[in-house]
DNA sequence: TATGAATGAGTGTTCATTCAT
DNA sequence: GATGAATGAACACTCATTCAT
């Protein structure tokens, strides 16, 4: 009879965002954007479509929302990286944990890049999205010419270029054909040589 | 009096067929192919409706006749690359022309890379874009061997990936920010190195 | 401000659906399946094209879905006839549930008969509506039989066409003009003589 | 050279109405007017789509074209049966003819019958064949009379609406399991022993 | 006479969004 | 907060008809 609190409410109300958020995402991955319904997203989500409507203002402000929380997870993994001060292991964690993910989240790389090359949409990411790289590169731009190698920018811009290609081939290309684990193995002693060649 | 002669109609119909595509094409690339309506085509083709479906069955068939269309474009550049024997001639033939395309049509590849992200049309040019890139980085594979490159098969792989990751870069992040001809000059001289250090 | 509960909504659901049955039979009847548009069907029952959607999956459905309300009619109707054992009453039932349908009903009936001849359509129908026409003959020629009636199976088809081709002229043919009143009692008259002399 | 004269013209002009009426009405009976192109029709015609329109105004024209042709045939055949004089013969002539046209013209009547159900289509048709059912049901009423036999005109009415019932649920129900030829020998018999009864 | 490229109104269908309950 | 029946603009596609040649 008596109202819920409001931490209750509160509680509800971001179980039922998630909830929602996760179904869509899901439905995102698997199916792509334009070609999932409302009407999937709620019966997914097991929610009335008007519920949506109440923490959402549609569909294209739920896509924002899940890229938000998606931005959020790469700024994290982003922060480890620039956190590291040690080169070597810098370096090292760059590429396990690219090459971690390449495999572990597969299907948050597979939403990630076709949603970027849609206008429309990567707009809503770009900036976030972008100020990630850059950071990254000039993360690593610092660290190669802090280590002596030439051409540190230029070696930075290739070392990003080279794990978007290899994510990109392994998942619209080659796929399991891919000899992913040979070219981790391969990247780590290269570039850990280029560092230690570099000093 | 008479009915157009049957080659007068071939004509007709040819370039009938090529304002359609050429519109289609354009709008694809810069709407995204679920995003344009028949409607927009026929507006920019400057043709009826109904004009579309005498030569293309629908839209999903426009969509095939332009990934072929392209696909044939791309065929004849990778032969380019294939047939030429010398090494470092190989080597720099592929990065100009590569570096070139990017460039001069940034248009062809941007329709490219979004289309083949997107599950239910890159299945229609997979198998044909595959066999290009296996063709490549399996001649690339031979070059490196031949020249005495270590680990010539993950160089190809790494070649590639490196080429179409900042392909990406150019075209989804970093746009005219992007050192391009620096990247060129630098890819070529590195590579030309590699090829005659593993002599 | 809490929904509907299951009960209420389940029973708007049916007048809904009702509404629109109702709505593209009488059209289908009057104006024939293939040229009836949803948007006629969706004013005529005074709702939106999309709700049709709701309920029905197109239009062919819609159609399936009214055939199958007439079979369930027609089979209630074959099974009076089937379970009288009393072979004088069973074709005095017979022929006047027949005549009074065709005044009463001629609606259903001039719906039936068309959609009959309609190829793709009758498909849906034909199963069901032979079943019943096949019992009723059979049904007919055992009573004949059992009343000493020679060629009771050719009495029994004979039978059917006679009243199915009486419709067809009324209907089709002459229309108020068809003495349908003499008729009726010409027949009870000259099978219920058969079925004595028969004895 | 020198112009066609205007008798060859008239022969060309005919003969392609002939061809293009014959493509149409195999059509119509094998797919239903409605559902039948003109595409359709001119390629089967293996003529252009705008000569049609040459020879007629539209697709309905065609339609009534064809309708025409139809009952002028059916013109023909009852006029065979109202000339014979003697009440058997023509009775059998009536019986074996209807009968030999149910199996070497089911197309035939497979046409007509749906088209007569549709209200549109039947408008064109019902005066021409309503005559000649009737011309036909007042010649039977007369020959019944003349032999003596009770209730003439029903009895009329009957075989009329006896034969269409056949006709009716050897088409559309019963198909190849419909014991045609004792209905035809069986008919023939108790029709010739109802005259020679009346007599 | 003959052709077939071109048209565009019309059709079935989809789906994000609204709102009474 | 929660529901889902209802809406209607928007879409892909069809096809009888026209007309320049």
């Amino acid at each position: 009879m008596s109202p819920r609190n409001k931490q209750t409410n509160e509680e509800i109300r971001n179980a039922s965002m998630q909830t929602i958020a996760d179904a869509a995402m899901s439905l995102f991955i698997h199916e792509g954007y334009l070609n999932v319904t409302i009407d999937q997203i709620a019966k997914k989500a097991a929610v009335s479509k008007g519920l949506m409507y109440n923490y959402f203002s549609g569909k294209e402000e739920l896509l924002s929302y899940i890229i938000e929380r998606i931005m959020t997870e790469m700024y994290a993994l982003s922060e480890k990286i620039l956190t590291e001060k040690d080169p070597v292991k810098k370096m090292r964690i760059m590429l396990t944990t690219t090459f971690r993910l390449l495999q572990e989240k597969s299907d948050f790389w597979k939403t990630i890049m076709p949603v970027i090359t849609q206008k429309a949409i990567s707009e809503k990411m770009e900036d976030g999205l972008k100020a990630i790289f850059i950071s990254l590169t000039k993360d690593m731009t610092h660290m190669f010419k802090a280590c002596g190698v030439k051409n540190a920018e230029l070696e930075a811009y290739q070392l990003g270029a080279l794990l978007d290609g290899i994510a990109w081939h392994y998942f619209f290309l080659f796929a399991d054909d891919y000899p992913l684990k040979k070219m981790e193995k391969e990247l780590i002693r290269k570039y850990t040589k280029l560092l230690e060649n570099g000093k």
